[in-house]
DNA sequence: CTGTTAGCGCTTTCAT
DNA sequence: ATGAAAGCGCTAACAG
């Protein structure tokens, strides 16, 4: 069913049937509702192809994220779809992996759809590859990145203060009386690595002892962080504070804490990163740094919108992180 | 930069530039390297609008999911995509929420891009209106419902036999000893529904007593279920096993039994379901009813590309769930 | 091996 | 208010 069948069926022309469907206001009453009417009989479909290639903007937006089992990447990604669904937008989200050659295919696949814009999240796609794709294959067009940030005119990085926060974090646990604080990382990402330094920051201008007994780097997963965690505790009796740059790692840590029959947080405090659902899930409740990730993609809504709107947006939007106290830590005044 | 551009530039015409994109056989070498090269200098990228007017099918496939924030579904989702992009197809996905008028909208667009195929994500699709849409925008192309059933016949579903294995787990429950089996449920979807069913079965054919204080309905979260659970657990002191609808659920029914000191699983065993994340983040980490969601995925994949190659294939695949013993249960022989 | 021609289904002038 | 015609960028059949 083409709008051909449905003029033939109508007895009016093709040019007509199109501007019912397209609301245009120079259609006798009469004949749009006898259109309409057949329309709605036949469950008419315009095809959005032939559509997309005789309209300018098609109010696609694409969605492009790394890892798509992380539940943050993927809640922020349906979250934006959701918003600019409210704008009439449609959204196209991919998952790319962490490889870099099909990011490349992905951007060239979103370009080729003619998006409207565009949205990147994981602090991954902050790196010199991407730039170029970017300005290859979306120099003019609207883009925004989530948790990152590219020198180019048209890309606009929403980016949480990781490094501020994890280093203010120090500075509450040394106010706290803490002299001995470890630190658990992922290493592998430019925010992980952003952590690392945030957490460095805060050791150096607090004067604290610390050791490369103080820091490890283990891959994002319950059980290795389990291992590491008992190593790094039994290692080095002395700490009283750890810090993961994961929920997700610090629930290891809860459980090495279990295994090892030292008291939460009593004698360890346990702070973990994101305030996801795994921070409350866990038994005890995880006190976690807040990256505020509703805000991240209520941000890159704004940002996106704006931009396709012809606006003037700041390059760099910024979040700041948040300690949320719950029961591994009696930091609280 | 469209290829009459390219064409121009190269001194040849446009349906050889045409060629050599698709890589057909009937180009000289020496062209074909010519408009080659110019193709990549000037970053062409076809457009996918023109593309899929001409062409027949796009190699497009559309997933659907309800429950974007539900980790099960999104990743059946993305399990998808990256084994469908293996064969080269690319897919649209979209979270259409629980409104059911949303529904119909985002198969409307789905069928306006002229997907391939669809696979629908969530028992809540198996229901009579997305039959009639289904039937009203994609008769004759292949549907596959993760999870779900629809009596159509270019529809498969892939269903988890989760009232026979809930029946199964009060089977062990009561061969173990126990002889007073609460349950808590969401309630709200067929799924849900299913699971119910399943109890109710297992409790009449093995003769426990029961009334209606061992079943609750809640939300799905984790303050609601403490909440509730210490209700539970309080107001029937000689429950000795609960089973939960989703792991999330049964989180709250071990922080419930720290609250009141009940020890699992020597007092009271906690079953959840869906062997989620959430499970193994849990301390102790909850025995849970697995459905095996990967499977689901493989499952939904191999479905879909059998009917899209034109095979037959088996209206209904059924997944057996199985019950992982993990920290709150103590019931193996 | 290459060019010409005719659509794919729709939107959008431009006439009437 | 409606119809006719051109064109969006591409593929594919048909000539040469």
């Amino acid at each position: 069913m083409n709008i051909y069948d449905i003029a033939k069926l109508a007895g009016v022309s093709y040019a007509t049937v199109s501007r019912v469907i397209n609301n245009k206001d120079d259609v006798k009453q009469e004949t749009r509702e006898r259109v309409q009417k057949i329309l709605d009989e036949h469950g008419y479909l315009p095809n959005s192809f032939a559509r997309g290639l005789s309209m300018s903007g098609m109010k696609l937006i694409g969605i492009l994220l790394i890892d798509v089992r992380n539940l943050h990447h993927s809640n922020t990604a349906f979250h934006i779809e959701t918003e600019f669904a409210k704008f009439g937008y449609t959204s196209f989200i991919a998952g790319c992996g962490l490889d870099n050659t099909k990011q490349e295919e992905y951007l060239r696949v979103m370009a080729s759809r003619n998006v409207d814009g565009l949205v990147l999240i994981g602090s991954r796609f902050q790196n010199e590859e991407t730039r170029k794709n970017i300005k290859k294959y979306f120099s003019g067009k609207p883009v925004v990145i989530a948790n990152g940030y590219l020198d180019l005119p048209n890309v606009c990085g929403i980016v949480d203060e990781e490094r501020k926060a994890v280093a203010g974090v120090v500075d509450l646990l040394v106010s706290r009386g803490h002299r001995n604080i470890a630190f658990v990382n992922d290493y592998v990402t430019f925010s992980a690595q952003e952590k690392e330094a945030g957490f460095m920051e805060g050791i150096e201008r607090n004067n604290i002892l610390y050791n490369e007994n103080n820091i490890r780097h283990i891959k994002t997963d319950i059980d290795v962080s389990i291992v590491e965690s008992e190593k790094l505790f039994s290692l080095n009796r002395d700490i009283t504070a750890a810090i993961y740059s994961e929920d997700l790692m610090a629930v290891g840590g809860v459980k090495a804490c279990g295994r090892l029959n030292l008291k939460i947080p009593d004698d360890i405090s346990i702070i973990g990163f994101n305030n996801s659902i795994y921070s409350d899930v866990s038994t005890p409740r995880i006190s976690t740094i807040d990256n505020k990730r509703y805000d991240l993609g209520a941000k890159c809504t704004d940002a996106l919108y704006a931009m396709l709107k012809g606006k003037k947006v700041e390059p760099v939007v910024k979040i700041i992180p948040e300690l949320i106290h719950k029961e591994t830590t009696n930091l609280i005044e």
